[in-house]
DNA sequence: ACCTTGCCTGCAATCGCTTGCAAGAATGAC
DNA sequence: GTCATTCTTGCAAGCGATTGCAGGCAAGGT
């Protein structure tokens, strides 16, 4: 059906090996002989085959691409650029869909037919032992958006959520908030319970401040908005740290519907700072999650373990600033 | 490293053959030569490796998933679904960003160097040759939101949006509009002249009615609040039918900002039904199109093609539905 | 007891390509 | 012109699996 490398290598009066040294750069060809091949190649609209390649050399230069979260509009972002950034290393991300697999076990050992060379794992609620599982038949891997720390015999690239939680409190307390809430998301995802505790340990710092918190059931808008109109029953806080912008912009759409205005009444911080909190019909001030630079820092990781797989473990951490907008009231000078 | 084949018949003390054929279904070995062969290989921890395989049976159950669209909330829906279902028929997900591609060509070639068993395009904005140029190379493709009759060698999925034109008009007129405009996405995206054309061509069947039309510069919140503010200049028409949700959402803005109230002022009908347009701050009346049948029936139909390759092409559309919420007037009597 | 039938099993070829090795061609130095 | 070097090239052995074919064996019929 479509032409092989023996074609070819019949077609132009030359042996297999020619044909393939010609399609492998770096190998040794006379200009001669490659104009040959080329030609006989280009007339039987000839191009070598990657599986079959990859059998001998080892290397499919496939990446699994895995994650579990894929109702968060912050991901359109996410596979926007990993795949793209995977494309241009030449490699190709085959998609893994967690969501509603309970045994992680099957999507490994999947990989693992499949040969890939490395996989990124993408979440920030998937288990550390997920990425180890990887990492234990010797796929190269790195946890984007991870926890570091827990498992540091795997990479990791995000941010310090802990450090994250600190900013945010920092931030409400700079406005003068004397009574701060966390309406974080579900406990379980390990970048809640970071943010928590950052949260948490710098707020503590000011005994005046009073301090609350509870846990919505998802990173959702309904989960937001649901939890907002549960906490009003009991009173309010002045002000509340959201646990990621679409569980914030619920919670903003609760406070509407209490007939609370934001800011004036209630101060409301994000985080993550998608596309969508820049509308203007929303402006949420919010916590930027530098996704750029996290993504193309895990590709080139991930193509920096192709070459070494035995690569010292490291975590990246990048910095993340507040993006102001207009849920929160303005810096007061005590 | 990992075991092979052939080590797990060492172990086993018996032929490759015979572990091969344990491990494919429908091949014939006694009880006892599979429980021999399936202790060694759970000892070996051996699976099959499916690039070798599919070198023989000439199937590596990759199907690449192409699409240009990764930054409408519409799409992760659309991933979610697609990759679950052909995970769940023993497919795999091939990711293709056609996002900043600006020769098809390469992704054509690439798919095919990594031996895809078939190819559907996600896409209401690439041209069909695209999906064309898979069928000229033999490989089953099937192009999901794509435009049925203009190529109609190949499977197409989706809805008549030309009929979804025709349905918007009606539910406008209905509501007494008296003024109305169609403001639309880009003009090269089919999906966009369809509906235009189905949707002008049922507004003209009433010459009382005023009928204006312009067209945003993307399907985004921002082109079309640029857009209405734009129009604004030169007045308004009494209501909108707007090129899709997240345009919608960016007019609904534009008008926010013009002190217009919605649905008092100015009427505006959606189109796709995003989960975010059912959000209590939003609450877009909207066209709903039926993104879990279409996908279904996608995959249902690629897993066809697989059997069948020569299959004779179809067109599969899929009626639409206007969701009541509250951006348009009540229907009116006359 | 003999033959037929059908189920299992192993041999060996094959899928499309790469690559170590050795032989042949070309180049340059003398 | 000779010889040592450096390039090119083809041969053949894999990579990890599948599969047509034929031989072996046991069961069943007579």
């Amino acid at each position: 059906m479509t032409p092989t490398l023996k074609d070819v290598a019949l077609r132009a009066g030359v042996s297999t090996s020619a044909v393939s040294r010609t399609f492998t750069d770096g190998a040794s060809v006379s200009d001669k002989m490659r104009r040959k091949v080329e030609k006989a190649a280009a007339e039987l609209g000839y191009s070598p085959n990657f599986i079959a390649r990859s059998l001998t050399t080892r290397r499919t230069k496939l990446i699994g691409l895995v994650s579990n979260n894929f109702y968060n509009p912050i991901f359109l972002e996410v596979f926007d650029r990993f795949t793209r950034a995977l494309q241009d290393c030449g490699l190709r991300p085959l998609l893994v869909n967690l969501s509603n697999e309970t045994d992680p076990e099957n999507s490994v050992r999947m990989l693992q037919q499949y040969s890939v060379d490395g996989v990124v794992v993408a979440s920030s609620t998937l288990p550390p032992e997920f990425s180890k599982a990887f990492r234990d038949k010797n796929i190269p891997v790195v946890n984007t958006f991870g926890r570091h720390a827990t498992s540091p015999d795997v990479h990791v690239v995000g941010i310090d959520n802990i450090a994250a939680g600190r900013m945010a409190a920092r931030e409400l307390v700079s406005r003068g908030y004397k009574s701060i809430g966390f309406l974080g998301g579900p406990e379980r995802a390990t970048s809640t319970q970071d943010r928590f505790e950052g949260f948490r340990s710098e707020i503590e710092k000011h005994p005046d401040i009073a301090f609350s918190y509870s846990f919505a059931s998802a990173y959702s808008f309904q989960a937001g908005r649901a939890e907002i109109l549960r906490l009003a029953e009991q009173g309010l806080a002045e002000a509340y740290f959201g646990g990621d912008d679409v569980l914030s912009i619920g919670i903003l759409s609760g406070l509407k519907d209490l007939g609370k205005q934001v800011p004036q009444d209630i101060g409301l911080l994000g985080f993550n700072n998608m596309e969508m909190s820049g509308w203007e019909n929303i402006a949420l001030t919010t916590i930027h999650q530098p996704i750029a630079q996290i993504i193309a820092s895990s590709v080139e990781l991930m193509v920096a373990m192709l070459d070494d797989p035995d690569r010292y473990p490291e975590a990246r951490l990048f910095p993340c600033h507040v993006v102001e907008r207009k849920t929160l009231r303005p810096i007061q000078s005590r």
